[in-house]
Formats: structure tokens, sequence, C-alpha cells
DNA sequence: GTCTATATTCCGATAGAC
DNA sequence: GTCTATCGGAATATAGAC
């Protein structure tokens, strides 16, 4: 603590737009976009109102950058796992596998809000969902035409609708590890993140694999 | 339209409440609780912003009465189900079944925002979601038991972690059936709403029983 | 790029007439 | 029970100094 001990303001520099990016993630995810002001955001990031105008332009334009943040690395995670994968013969198991993978990549980087974020503008429906939808539902075509070679007879649409609500499934429960342990059983302390990940991708498996009685459509 | 075509503010007295909560449950859905004012719902509503603090005392006391409105509903049917389903020998789509239909039922009753709503804020995680989630998983018990009964063997979290699943699934589906049939290709016009609950039931059926190959813990 | 100061609108909540 | 009027404060956004 020498002469420069108070003297951080021109460090901080370039760092503060991704502070307030960090900082709107985990407000936006804990009370919900609508809730948080502006001015929440930018007491937590330690700045000023004037900042996030300038570096964002609006409340929408720092929903936007929060999302596109991270965006980028589970579309490149999912290409990824879709390249390493065998081009046929592949099961529910493994597809699910590398279904979920991506969003365990975010989750282990410090993205569980960013997936709770997300999660939760799917649940509302409303705003900004069309952006960040385009870019993460991009590669479920891939993943589709597995899934047809897995349960064929099984209607494209019945296929989609699956790989849906697998990801209905994911961001809900990697959005929020903690309330997922805390929800089930008082002995859920010993509930490593690995073993809710398997019991994930042991749900995720069910879905994409459907219904075990070979049901009847009407 | 005689004398007393434009007297209806003393009409309408009693059902104040009503269209407040109507409007409070639209708008809380589409929206978000926090992007929503008590002005907004107080137009939509056609009354004035006194009103709102008189039934319901805050913006957090409207939200509960909203929440309160249709949970009677649904915990009744969860109730009524369960007590039809016979004793033992139930099979995964039964009991998948009996778990979508009071849903269901709220939604044919024009129920779909509050439905969005819930999941909402099961999403958020945030406020107001233990008094919710206390009564909407009062009856996760009796359905678990007979989990046990199809899986045995399974670990009791790992059923209770199946049904969380199958309740995040169910109320983002029918939240918005709409959403879901736009979202799934431009043929899905046809795509009745007895089919989507018939490809959501399917869904939960298979998160129910688990996955097909009999996968092995760690 | 950063910040203080401010403009303007809107928020939730209450008081008091009817 | 319903409404108008209003309080105190907080919201987004901008202007302009540094």
């Amino acid at each position: 603590m020498g002469t420069e001990a108070a003297r951080v303001p021109a460090a901080r520099g370039a760092a503060t737009e991704q502070r307030l990016i960090a900082a709107a993630e985990r407000l936006f995810a804990e009370h919900g976009v609508g809730a948080v002001s502006l001015r929440t955001v930018m007491q937590a990031a330690q700045t000023n109102v004037a900042a996030i105008h300038y570096h964002f332009g609006s409340k929408e334009g720092l929903l936007d950058a929060v999302l596109r943040s991270r965006l980028g690395q589970v579309t490149g995670e999912r290409t990824a796992m879709l390249r390493e994968s065998p081009g046929k013969d592949v099961t529910a198991g493994e597809l699910a596998r590398a279904f979920v993978q991506p969003v365990v990549a975010v989750l282990e980087s410090g993205g569980e809000c960013w997936i709770r974020l997300v999660g939760q503008l799917l649940a509302t429906g409303g705003d900004g969902l069309d952006a960040i939808a385009e870019s993460f539902f991009e590669r479920n075509a891939a993943f589709v035409e597995q899934l047809d070679r897995l349960s064929p007879g099984v209607p494209r649409r019945t296929l989609d609708f699956r790989l849906s609500q697998a990801m209905t499934v994911t961001l809900n429960v990697l959005g929020d590890v903690g309330r997922t342990r805390r929800l089930h059983g008082p002995d859920a302390a010993d509930w490593t993140t690995g073993q809710i990940v398997d019991d994930l991708v042991d749900v995720v498996t069910s879905v994409l694999a459907g219904p075990p009685g070979a049901r009847r459509r009407k």
C-alpha cells in the first residue's frame, strides 16, 4: 500500500466492460432481468451509470452482451462434440453425453449464472429469446439427424420436440446445481456435481431414446 | 344502451379483484414479474393504483394472490389422480399421464399464463418460490412412492430428481403451447394441443422410467 | 474512457374525499 | 370500495467536464 494504493481508477480502464458483464450476468440470473436496475449493476461492478450506456447503449444492449459473452463457447463445443461422434451407431447415452457436455463446460468455467439466465429467458419466452435461440438451436439439426438414426420411424417433429425438452432440463439443472442439490433431501450434501451431471445425462438419455414401451401414436 | 349504458363503475365493484388477478397473471407471465409495474397492471385491469394496494397490499401480495388463485386446482387434481390410480402395478405411462393431467386441466381452464409464470419463477429460483414449491411438491412423495415400485433399486434421490425434471418439462411445454408449436418446423400448424400433450406424456414417461440400458451407477 | 451532475419519466405507496 | 391527488424516491438516459 504505497503511493499508488488508492490509485486504481486508471488501472481498471479496459476491464470495466468485463466487470459490468460479469455483474449483470449474476444479478440478471438471480433476480430476473426486469427486476434489476442499471444502478444495481453499476454498484456491483463499482463503476457509474454512464459507463453502462457508453459501452452497451442501453439495458437491452447489456443483456445482449451478457448472452453473447458465452454463446460462442457453447456453439463451439457443440460443434466439436458432433465432429467427434462417430457417423453412425451412436447410442442414446453417448448422444446425451455429447448434448450435455458443452453446457457442463460452461458451468465449469464459471458460467452457472449464464446458464440460469438463458433458462430463465427461455421460460419467459419474451424478448431477447430469438437471438439466443437461433445460435443455440443452430446445431440441433445435426443432433436430430443422429436421433433419427437412433429412433427410425419416429416423426421428425417428435425428435425435435424431445431435443428441446432435453435442453430445457439441462439448463434447469446446470443453471443452479446448488438448488438441485438442496431440493432433494437432506442427505444430498454428498451429492457431487459429477453425480448430478450423471443423473442429468440419464434423464436426457431417457428423453432422447423415447418411452420404453414403443408407445402407439394416435 | 339506455340511460345506464355509461354507468358501470358501481357494477364492476366486486369483480375488480378478479380483473386485477387476471391482468397480473398475463402480464407477469409475458414480461416477467420484475419488468411489470403496478401501473401497467392497473391500466390493463381498467382500475386505479389504489385498488391494487387496497386488495393485495403490495406487488408481492398481488403475485401471491395470482399464484394462489389456481394452486388449489392443481393440488386438488393431483390428489384426485393419485387416489384413482391403482395401488400397485401402475405403468410408467399411466403414472406420467396422472402427473401431467392436472396441469393440462389448468391449461384447459384458461391457465396457460399461470403455468408459464410458475415455470418462470421456478427457473429464476429467487423469491416467491418457497410458497408455491411447498404446495406444488407436497404430493410428490406419493408419486415417488409409486416410482419406487416401478424402478426398484434406484436411489430415492434419483427418483426425486426425475420427478423434478418431469415437472420442469411439463411447465415448459404447457406454459406456452403456441411457442412449442411454433418452434418445431413450419408444418406444425396441424399439431393439435392433444398431440402435443401426448408427446409431452411420452417425454415424461421416458423421464420417469429412466434410461433404457439399465445404466451403471458410479 | 471515465465520471459528476442533472433532466425527465416513472415507480410503489399513501392520504383523504366521496 | 373506489377514486384523485400526491409524496418521496428511483428509474433510464444524457450532457458535459476531465
